[in-house]
DNA sequence: TCGCTTGTGTCGCGTAGGCGACAGGTCAGC
DNA sequence: GCTGACCTGTCGCCTACGCGACACAAGCGA
């Protein structure tokens, strides 16, 4: 285990770990991820099999390297939050992750369930992560900013699962239908939750 | 000049290569030979400059190696001739060169004329070594295959260029005209120039 | 004219990757 | 049971690559 003894800067390196991703992402389009060796992973790589475990602990990390980065990569790309009022926020980030969990349902052979407890904890942190540093960016922060982002990124990962896995039996609820709800329910859930009021409203002080 | 010492076979020798190649290849597009420098072929490969002298003389020679490639990928993969009649083959040699030459003609900022010399070489040497091996393949097999091999390349060579670049001015002459025409120039040219006439016939004593 | 910039071609050293080989580990079928 | 085939995880040696640095040359404005 010398994963972490290697410069992540070296252009090498960049490259090494770009072909393992995207040789496992290609996999992933058609096998499970049980029946997937790291030899397939190093073979289709055209990667030494012994070079990938100098950058992944095995095929679960590298599958947690990906999501995480997929993740970051939606949210940086898509969501620039500098200054949204808080709904706004809310709808833009509901909106990303949806996008994201139907992409990958689409793109992953069944569906994420196969490595749910990997995928689930990788998406929830990174969004953890990124709603904790939206909210303390906010011109109006607070204290308590660590329990609400907690309280956001669980329900909009959870409801954002719920969706995707009901949008194969009966697609009827739309995506804006699901959005709507479930921003509604945070901001009336965050109101009696919050002490300061002021948290909830639009940068007014700006 | 290290560019020898290194081992064909080595996968980070291979990747290298086509890093730099498709890196060239995507410059061509939008800038002419003249005005790329190596430093924008490897910068855009994310390659190091030092390491694209270990693989290449100058950028002239990367885009040698470029239309080499190129011009086998396009015979090995379009063209299998085995046990194929002198006449289907030449059909058959004479598109695949006007596709490749055309195909250059589009996808590199006006056309090949900027670089005539080292195409012109490049392409019938390969061309050549193709024809060759043809020949020399042939049941009928015959002496001086290597005088009919230089006709041969030569001419469909020279025709082909001269398509591609009236095709720009009046398109009217279609693929199949030219060919054509070719094909018969180029029989009627062997039979009075090849001495044993059995060379022009079918594999018919197989 | 003198700098200043930009590209070229080469060197030495440190690091990442390729490769053969090894000892386990699992699972199929004889 | 016991093979044989395949995968995993690790080692040591050698090669390819990254990088800072250098001297040199061509263009270009002060």
């Amino acid at each position: 285990m010398q994963a972490h003894s290697v410069n992540p800067d070296d252009p090498r390196v960049r490259r090494t770990r770009q072909l393992l991703q995207d040789a496992m992402m290609e996999l992933m389009r058609k096998k499970s991820l049980q029946s997937i060796t790291v030899q397939d992973i190093a073979r289709r790589a055209a990667v030494n099999r012994v070079t990938f475990y100098a950058h992944f602990e095995d095929k679960y990390d590298l599958m947690d390297s990906i999501v995480r980065t997929g993740v970051h990569a939606a949210f940086t790309n898509s969501a620039p939050l500098e200054g949204v009022p808080l709904e706004d926020g809310l709808r833009l980030l509901c909106r990303t992750v949806f996008a994201f969990l139907s992409e990958v349902q689409d793109s992953c052979e069944g569906g994420h369930k196969q490595f749910d407890p990997l995928f689930e904890t990788a998406v929830q942190q990174e969004l953890y992560a990124f709603v904790l540093r939206w909210l303390d960016n906010l011109p109006a922060a607070k204290a308590n900013t660590q329990s609400v982002a907690t309280v956001i990124s669980w329900t909009i990962f959870g409801a954002g699962t719920d969706w995707s896995r009901s949008r194969e039996s009966s697609p009827k609820t739309t995506v804006e239908m699901a959005v709507d709800e479930i921003v509604n329910v945070l901001l009336s859930g965050l109101r009696s939750l919050v002490a300061d009021k002021d948290a909830l409203a639009a940068p007014a002080e700006k």
